[in-house]
DNA sequence: AGCACGCCGACT
DNA sequence: GTCGGCGTGCTC
């Protein structure tokens, strides 16, 4: 038999390639290949550099050339990627093209490693003792005057740097320069005491380092988990270890970074989709040669080679960014449990609102929990009150007594926070006389109305139309917008408080890439004000003198189909709640709504998300839900219904005899219509992740052979985490 | 997923 | 007479 080189190519197809070695160069597992593919060719991954041809000789092209002088991709995370494929019912390829950062899919040479850094000239240092230069160049030339400073770092205290520095070079003031290894001044900075708590966190996971162990930080918001955090990695430097620290997307603000290298004094490579990719590259590359001690990095950057792990921290684990929602369905969390076993070092999930899958983990003992209680710093509880909306007048949705509490809040100078969690003006425009609204003709949903915009706009799939002067179907002028989104609210509070700020905080007011923190740092401690804001707002972000927080408009949620609103409910209303009083300031919380005897409320207002997570988490057992079950949804949609609906009912039948695995479907999606496409699905649910796994592959490939599903877009999604 | 090939409608 | 619609087949 003929000895070929198997190859993971980015291709969603469900095989490997084979190929003939190269006529030069050896290439190992997991080095980058160029290889001919179809017309064009490819940058592949080997997987297997001494494997039997599965194909014909006549197929077999001859790979053009091996890229890398040593695999870029090591046995670890081969065998993780290998499992990640299997796992998610993913292309082997499309796992190892979500590890490679963009730029080391192309065919080219590897990027140099080394660090941009930029120092003072002599001359530079007599212009600066000279202040012969003004505004930004002064800065820089100042900035640089304790030694050279790399260029990320240049970033975050002089934002407009560059410009500056051309002009400098130009000059022959200052100097780029490339640094291997990082040997920039280390000046670690002392972090605070820790708490009791915080010690016993740190002191019991620092006894798992060395071996595999996760841990659960449950630690309330303001408990000081970061600083549990950093003093791990503070453990896993002084061992000489890499740490990878895993953030929910909007979590990783530079606010993070600056504290990170300010306190561990060692550079931190940042992994997240806005980077550059030539630097994402560098980064990623830094880390696989271990001259990166420390990886803080979003959703992807779990594939990140660490040769030399000591520590992996998964920061607000319960977060759904963590899990990849088109592609490559992977959790991030969840494969960063895989790899910390694989590379024998603790993995630690943190969070003040648990998810349900890692209380259960809990439960069975897999997991250690550690607990958090205290809030250093803050003197005394958030109080949380329940506001009977029924009872009252509204004011564009807003009760007296909410506004009685936002005055008396800014009264006092203090901030307080409005939530809702929608966007735009109203969610619909209703005609007054004939009971017409303005629904999306993409989705049959209504469209919200976006004053400012002077649009209707469909959130479910972006079409947008100008407002009608008009009931199209009676003619009538009397259009009205019903319920209450954040641009209404703030044109509200706007009016009823004209002399203190209201800041509106959604998708649309930071669109900008900057504009969240500006908008952030405007607000000083000191000053009274009116946020307002959706689901943006219940991340991140310590606002000192924000002591009121109101939640409007939660109702949605106590109601919903999906059987884990109520978790995200609870976990949203938690995280929201914990941005009021942060520092010596008593906070308190008002939740507006119409079912005030609600029993998730009330669990919330009793015994806090730890007894609302328990009571849910029970449910789940007694209805054989995840935790206690495992699911793979098959998605399908296409812009003809028959289609969707033919394809569902093949697929159902393909799984033949189910046995002991439920079944629910095929059935419309909870939006039949979105985008002008039908959709619909099928729940399978097996007790065993091993009996799920041992369906999941044949049905695939049963799937894959069905004439119809060539008419629909079809994927699988295992572990869905909503079922949209 | 791309990207070809391959047979049937409305245009210069 | 062609340009081009997207069905279907393949990629080692």
């Amino acid at each position: 038999m003929t000895a070929v080189l198997r190859v993971a190519l980015p291709v969603p197809l469900p095989t490997l390639f084979d190929y003939l070695p190269p006529t030069a160069g050896e290439a190992k597992a997991g080095s980058r290949v160029r290889v001919p593919f179809g017309r064009g060719e490819m940058v592949g991954v080997v997987i297997d550099p001494a494997a039997e041809a599965t194909v014909g000789a006549k197929r077999l092209k001859r790979a053009t050339e091996v890229l890398d002088p040593y695999p870029l991709l090591d046995a670890e995370l081969l065998a993780t990627l290998a499992w990640a494929a299997d796992y998610w019912a993913g292309a082997p390829g499309e796992a190892f093209a979500n590890a490679l950062p963009l730029a080391l899919r192309e065919p080219r040479p590897l990027p140099a490693t080394g660090r941009e850094v930029w120092a003072l000239t002599v001359q530079g240092h007599s212009a600066r003792d000279a202040k012969t230069r003004k505004g930004g160049s002064a800065s820089l030339l100042e900035a640089l005057y304790d030694g050279p400073r790399a260029a990320d770092e240049l970033a975050f205290a002089l934002p407009a740097w560059r410009a500056a520095a051309r002009r400098l070079v130009e000059a022959g003031l200052i100097e780029k320069l490339e640094l291997e290894e990082t040997s920039l001044p280390a000046r670690p900075a002392p972090g605070p005491a820790l708490s009791e708590e915080q010690a016993a966190a740190v002191a019991a996971i620092g006894e798992g380092f060395g071996g595999f162990q996760p841990y659960l930080l449950d630690g309330v918001t303001g408990s000081g988990k970061t600083e549990v955090y950093l003093a791990l990695i503070e453990r896993a430097l002084a061992d000489g270890k890499q740490t990878l620290l895993l953030v929910p997307e909007i979590g990783l603000a530079p606010q993070t970074v600056r504290r990170l290298r300010e306190r561990l004094g060692v550079a931190v490579e940042v992994l997240h989709s806005n980077l550059a990719e030539g630097e994402r590259a560098r980064a990623w590359l830094r880390a696989r040669n271990g001259t990166a001690r420390v990886v803080l990095g979003t959703r992807s950057a779990v594939f990140t080679p660490l040769p030399n792990a000591g520590l992996i921290i998964v920061d607000e684990e319960h977060d759904a960014s963590y899990k990849q929602q088109e592609g490559f369905r992977y959790h991030a969390r969840d494969l960063a449990l895989v790899r910390a076993r694989a590379l024998d070092v603790p993995v630690v999930l943190g969070s003040a609102t648990p998810s349900l899958e890692s209380l259960g983990n809990v439960e069975a003992g897999r997991y250690r929990r550690l607990v958090l209680r205290g809030r250093p710093g803050a003197s005394q509880p958030t109080r949380v009150r329940i506001v009977d909306m029924r009872a009252q007048r509204l004011d564009h949705g807003l009760s007296p007594t909410l506004v009685h509490a936002v005055a008396e809040t800014v009264g006092r100078g203090e901030q307080a926070l409005v939530f809702r969690n929608r966007r735009g003006y109203a969610p619909v425009l209703l005609c007054h006389d004939c009971g017409w609204h303005a629904d999306c003709p993409r989705c049959e949903r209504p469209m919200t109305l976006h004053a400012g915009r002077r649009r209707l706009v469909c959130h479910h799939c972006d079409n947008t139309m100008p407002v009608p002067a008009a009931c199209p179907v009676c003619g009538s002028a009397s259009l009205s917008p019903q319920g209450q989104g954040t641009e209404r609210l703030e044109e509200a509070l706007n009016e009823r408080f004209p002399d203190i700020p209201v800041v509106r905080i959604d998708r649309e007011t930071t669109r900008r890439r900057e504009a969240f923190g500006d908008i952030l740092d405007g607000l000083r401690e000191d000053k009274p004000a009116i946020l307002v804001g959706t689901q943006m707002l219940a991340k991140g972000h310590d606002l000192p003198n924000l002591t009121l927080v109101a939640i409007v408009g939660v109702d949605e949620g106590l109601h919903s189909v999906d059987f884990r609103a109520g978790e995200r409910l609870a976990q949203l209303v938690v995280q929201v709640a914990g941005r009021a009083g942060r520092a010596s300031k008593p906070g308190s919380v008002l939740l507006q709504t119409h079912h005030p005897d609600h029993a998730m409320l009330h669990g919330l207002l009793r015994g806090g998300y730890p007894a609302v997570a328990a009571t849910l988490l029970e449910e789940r057992r007694l209805l054989e839900l995840p935790p206690y079950a495992h699911q793979v949804l098959l998605r399908a949609d296409a812009l003809g219904r028959a289609e969707v609906d033919d394809f569902l009912a093949q697929a159902h039948a393909a799984i033949g005899d189910p046995g002991d695995l439920r079944i629910a479907g095929p059935m419309p999606a909870p939006m039949p219509l979105r985008a002008g496409r039908h959709r619909g699905q099928l729940l399978v649910e097996a007790g065993s992740r091993a009996r799920l796994h041992g369906f999941l592959r044949p049905w695939q490939r049963a799937l894959a052979g069905l004439p119809s599903a060539r008419k629909v877009r079809w994927s699988l999604d295992v572990d869905p985490i909503d079922l949209y």
